[in-house]
DNA sequence: CGAAAGTCGCTGACGTATCAGCAAACCTAT
DNA sequence: ATAGGTTTGCTGATACGTCAGCGACTTTCG
């Protein structure tokens, strides 16, 4: 790191552009989920958990979303307190700790995720032409791999028939 | 919206992918801002305080960084304990506040700018070509200016020749 | 002039994210 | 079986962002 190589005009206009994209997603997806009473942190802990039989281990859906066991637990207290979810000792492993959601919680869930669905959509891909997104895929591939992030597993294929479908989130 | 239109496997593909890349890049921007012992929060009051002239009315740093008036408030106070600046009553209007970079602020500023810039061409410019980087910034200004957000106004040239040279920042 | 309206910066409350650290439970190797 | 290390979930401290609201000041307008 010698000498800084700053960013050239062309640059600097992606970049600002590039936060603007940024912030317009975030703003169009945290305010559809703010109507339905939810916060993008919620939804994150709601979506697996409606996808999943019922229960999740604390661990389990930590893994799932790729928070730390600090982040779930603090969010889990604040989500129980509001009746979103309730916990239960675990079966098998006396650490372990599962997570049920509750009827609210489900009813919640339920309610926003074809809104949620809808945002993303209306405010990303719908401005998209099928070239757009192979580019954009292969940026975003190429920027994240080549960061080595450990790419969080999220659940992956499609959601299981007869669950609600609640596919994006924002992981934040 | 009468039946969400869920996310089909390339899309759902771009989506986890976006989110993996915006992932990567704030883990290598705030890790490295870490390093230099700012927050995110504190480069995006310090870079436009060490490019103006010395001191800024709060009103005007908060205009130039698109933050709302509490939030810049409570950021202030925190740096202002940490000796990074400081604020003075107005001169003109009495119900301005004049925020001045301190030696600690300037020096902080200064030593983790070239370490930022450089951070964000490594996560980002160094993966794209010339190509990349053309359909990106289509894409995220169509998708910006799409969602109608009011574009932050954001100092916009190249900084004045002589001061500490400072551009990206993330404004969160 | 003087009252109404607007601007400015601050504060308290609350939800959230990260860090360090803890106690209980579990696992492994002797 | 048991000592040492690991996993699990939780907590407290601190920082950050947003919201509602306040007091001081300025501007506008009758």
């Amino acid at each position: 790191m010698t000498q800084p190589r700053w960013l050239n005009s062309e640059e600097e206009r992606l970049w600002l552009a590039f936060l603007r994209m940024r912030r317009a997603i975030d703003v169009a997806i945290d305010g559809q989920l703010a109507e339905a009473g939810l916060s993008p942190a919620d939804y994150d802990v709601l979506a697996p958990l409606s996808q999943s039989g019922e229960a999740l281990r604390v661990r389990d859906l930590a893994a799932l979303i790729g928070w730390d066991r600090s982040r779930i637990a603090h969010q889990l207290r604040r989500m129980e307190q509001r009746g979103l979810v309730v916990r239960s000792g675990s079966t098998t492993d006396r650490r372990g700790t599962l997570v049920h959601l509750t009827d609210l919680g489900r009813t919640a869930i339920t309610a926003a995720a074809p809104g949620h669905v809808e945002t993303v959509r209306r405010v990303l891909f719908d401005q998209l032409d099928q070239q757009d997104l192979a580019c954009l895929t292969s940026i975003a591939e190429r920027v994240a791999d080549a960061a080595g992030l450990t790419g969080i597993s999220r659940t992956g294929g499609p959601a299981r028939p007869g669950t609600a479908q609640v596919r994006p989130g924002r992981e934040s």
